[in-house]
DNA sequence: GTGATTATGTACCGATTGGTTTCCAACTAA
DNA sequence: TTAGTTGGAAACCAATCGGTACATAATCAC
């Protein structure tokens, strides 16, 4: 056809989630982009339309693999329901330990000014819902509960508001204390 | 002394509060700002030093206000800790009800790309540390359970992870069910 | 009254924002 | 070789950002 793009477009919007994620939206311009992914300015708007759209298939992108991959923990077979989720959250907290401050994307698109564009706003609000859904699924496998809907809404909104507090800088305590009390959740 | 400063302070420091509420730190502009609160840009510096400072002032204002408020509905005296507690939470449900999408302004303040000012995110994470202590002296009431400090840590986190999703366009039916969930720590 | 002091309103500032245009290089198909 | 197509780099754009300068207005002590 043409003149062959110069650069991987995977590795390039791989390199735009981390610009993303550690910025958000608003606060991630276009040099931090551009330094971000290696490319140049031309180039950005040829591949991916505008910044909005970028911040889109990135959003899609970082679902697909980091949802995924939760969803899949949660709901693999073999292993005590209960115990996937606390590996879940022990996931989070390593991170923080490890010094992580970036959260989860989602949750700071949900949070964020971002979150007014509806379309924006849905593509997050859905990502978490199949979060939801998996937290559902692990707790089947331990129907001890009665209300099992119920608790997949508040283990989904603690794991928003635990990657929301990692964000900022808030104890290592306050997230281990967190741990402490999913854990006693599962033995109740 | 001099000429006197033709508007309130504390009326135009409230008006500023609604602003950041509403478009956060990032997203509020100065004429958003300037407008909303009735003044004008030579008086908004003078006053106020500038957005920044402004800002750290809306924060401390709206958490005596708002976190004094939960802490005293928390820790009042007269009725059961969990009942304190869930009263608490169905006021979110209820504003949330009403149309309210504003959240909190602190929750919205950890989140936020402003939480990595250390000052802004110090003040935040206090305020939060605030709270739960007082879902800790709430829970002291009914000490039925053998970890409240755990539990204060989930409650503040279930708090903050329900104000982020507020700010979006969840069902209501989501809030609800956090709150049957909660309810049914309460008996558990 | 006058002078000192402080608030108000507006014009203005440089920097930065997201986005476009332009020109040239690189490639394919014929 | 050449026509056609696309990518790349940098110049350029209007708009907006937070913040300042300055001239004017309003108040005080005297």
């Amino acid at each position: 056809m043409a003149r062959p793009r110069e650069f991987d477009l995977d590795i390039a919007l791989e390199n735009a989630i981390t610009v993303f994620w550690e910025k958000g939206f608003g606060d991630a311009s276009l040099p931090d982009l551009l330094n971000g992914m290696g490319v140049t300015r031309g180039s950005l708007y040829k591949a991916f339309k505008d910044k909005r759209s970028l911040y889109l298939q990135v959003l899609n992108t970082y679902e697909k693999q980091t949802v995924g991959q939760a969803v899949a923990l949660l709901t693999q077979e073999g292993s005590d329901g209960w115990d996937n989720i606390l590996s879940l959250f022990a996931s989070i907290e390593e991170a923080y330990a490890a010094g992580d401050r970036r959260g989860c994307l989602l949750c700071s698109a949900v949070a964020g000014p971002a979150s007014f564009d509806a379309e924006i706003s849905e593509v997050a609000v859905q990502a978490l819902e199949k979060l939801r859904v998996a937290f559902g699924v692990a707790l089947e496998k331990t129907d001890r509960s009665n209300n099992r809907t119920a608790l997949s809404h508040l283990l989904l909104t603690q794991y928003v508001g635990l990657q929301i507090l990692c964000r900022s800088s808030v104890p290592l305590a306050t997230i281990q204390q967190n741990l402490r009390a999913i854990k006693e959740l599962a033995v109740a």
